[in-house]
DNA sequence: CATAAATATACGGATTCCCATATATACGTT
DNA sequence: AACGTATATATGGGAATCCGTATATTTATG
């Protein structure tokens, strides 16, 4: 992982916050990140695909949704910078959580286990 | 300190291998990472002034050089941010690191103590 | 005061980035 | 097959970014 990209995928709003996101939860669809950060479909669609593109996220296909989830293979220290700056920066992603919490008809998740 | 501001600032490879530099060896003045780079001057002043006006840099004049260092202000997750990344990511100014090192005529610092 | 060295800024031009809108694709249901 | 939902991509335009060159500013020195 090129240190440049990886902060340049950092850079903006959207995808930071969608990053952050996704880290605290684990794994979240598009539809989920289009309603916490209140933005059209498209625009979250493209900042993903570009994260992913990147290496720093991967998705996997359950039926109608799109989950993406950090990418396994990422860095560790590239996880690390993400785990720092959610710690110390709450604020950035906290009004978009709150929106997730309250979310209704939030895609269930196929388990390990059933 | 907004994180995406930080992020944009280390978003750029003169940027990002001046902070690692600036890290390691404490403080660098103009003329040092010029050589090092091997970029044109007015490029790394521009540079140099962008990280200082988003709070990441802060400056000192001494004599004619003026010498750049982490903003004593910086917070605690930016500053562990870029030493997470400097420890795994070498490679990413270890020429430039040689370069400085071969340097002759490099400017005398004023010591706390003389 | 004149000159040289170090640094900063101004100016265009080229490229990249981000966006909104429209459209395409994939999947599930009937 | 037809339709609805979720997601992806294409397009074009506007803004931000980065650069090299030229020039200005500051300081030290003769």
């Amino acid at each position: 992982m090129d240190p440049i990209a990886f902060f340049k995928a950092l850079a903006d709003e959207t995808r930071l916050q969608s990053l952050l996101l996704i880290q605290q939860e684990g794994e979240l669809c598009v539809c989920e990140l289009t309603t916490a950060l209140r933005e059209n479909q498209p625009k979250i669609s493209r900042h993903l695909a570009q994260l992913k593109k990147a290496g720093v996220l991967s998705d996997r296909r359950q039926g109608q949704w799109v989950f993406y989830r950090l990418d396994p293979q990422l860095p560790a220290w590239a996880a690390q910078v993400l785990q720092t700056t959610a710690t110390d920066n709450g604020a950035v992603f906290e009004d978009a959580m709150n929106r997730l919490r309250h979310m209704g008809d939030r895609p269930q998740r196929a388990r390990a286990c059933c």
